[in-house]
DNA sequence: GTGGTCTAGACCACA
DNA sequence: GTGGTCTAGACCACC
């Protein structure tokens, strides 16, 4: 499920959030699901435990998952008063890829297929409007 | 036209690369226009000239912008042959930030909205399907 | 009365600690008032009677409260002979946090209205002037 | 100007947050002013540098510091956009404080001559009231 | 067994 | 020279 590929440019702890948080938002890890350990991520990667900590302590930073020492890493339920602000940020940044998309020619019909996909799956019925 | 935030976490080269591309990808430097030269942009923004270039630099790399010797660095002109692989790639960043997005709440529409206003105001006819 | 996160960042026996510690100086556990049985409490809390046990043990350490052998756990009644180092440190906890009021621009008004309200309140007419 | 007790319960870079906070509060760490490098502080405190860097970490997610590869890390100007939320946790961290000192027998006059200290000390004329 | 802190030491990326 | 990443390995704190 957890993908790292160790000669990327991108640090090791990034791809570690970055797969971790699609986990979540594509609802394959529930809220107040226990991630694997520490240790035991570690030595499944044949990652040190360090780097996952690190990875753990920032996906806390950000909000997305919950620490509780002696029990473990859990999933933190979805806060949707997350504010409009960092709605923004996500549209801005589909905004940049939207742009470079169009720039070189990808067609319009493709994006809203993937689109339609994501949400078509959501449970949150508000949000498919 | 280029916003450099010298207190963000993001380096400043990459900063300006990702300026200069939205610069191209919304068509406000248009193919075969010159680039402001590296001691230009270097006093108007206060940055080290060794800084600009090393964006220009990777912009070349990239494909991005083309360098004439003594004259000065210049748009390419739009390669729509770039492939499926850098398609798929697009895509797929695309959809990491859709997953979040629908994660957190935004509804569909909004997006909907943002990628018509850049595909309606695209010159390229063909990818409007 | 008592509220526990087991979310939150600090360990669940200091929460404990913290919040007995303040539900006697609030008056609301009255000296000599027996408190809940680690049993008890335990299993309101859906917690670990170990992780009561130890609660117990350091408040009972730290003075605030005594135990008695197969009766239970009590408020012990005020000592105000902790002396002056003890009153210097929680003036100086007092302070930091007063320095970073005035830094985020917390107006002074809004600080001396919650004093006011506790030591109002106090029965302790001694410490009012 | 730092002081770190390495036989303390609270963890080194917990105190090095403390201590760099309250710099920054009381003025003598200016807005935009360079902070010491993390070698050099942790060769001056006799501490590892790994250490430092996440005391400086920290105090960046906390908006607190920004730091920029190959320059350093500076002091973050002032947001007064924190927002009421962090205010009332300030205030409400304080209140304990108060209940604490008023039940041990702590003076409100000793406290109010604190206030008065720090406030009156302020450049910000707005908060004084 | 779980997370958290700390050190020593290597190496990379940025300006 | 500045910050950032990573490893190996030790030890502590919590439940």
């Amino acid at each position: 499920m957890i993908n790292i590929d160790l000669r990327s440019r991108e640090p090791i702890y990034e791809q570690l959030i970055d797969n971790i948080k699609q986990l979540i938002f594509s609802g394959i890890l529930a809220p107040d699901e226990k991630l694997p350990s520490v240790r035991e991520l570690a030595s499944q990667l044949t990652i040190n435990p360090n780097t996952i900590q690190k990875a753990y302590k920032e996906l806390e930073n950000m909000g997305y998952i919950y620490s509780a020492r002696g029990r473990g890493n859990f999933v933190m339920p979805v806060d949707r008063n997350k504010g409009e602000v960092y709605g923004m940020e996500l549209l801005n940044k589909m905004k940049e890829l939207v742009r470079e998309a169009n720039y070189v020619g990808i067609p319009k019909k493709s994006i809203l297929e993937m689109i339609d996909d994501i949400y078509n799956k959501s449970v949150n019925k508000e949000v498919q409007k």
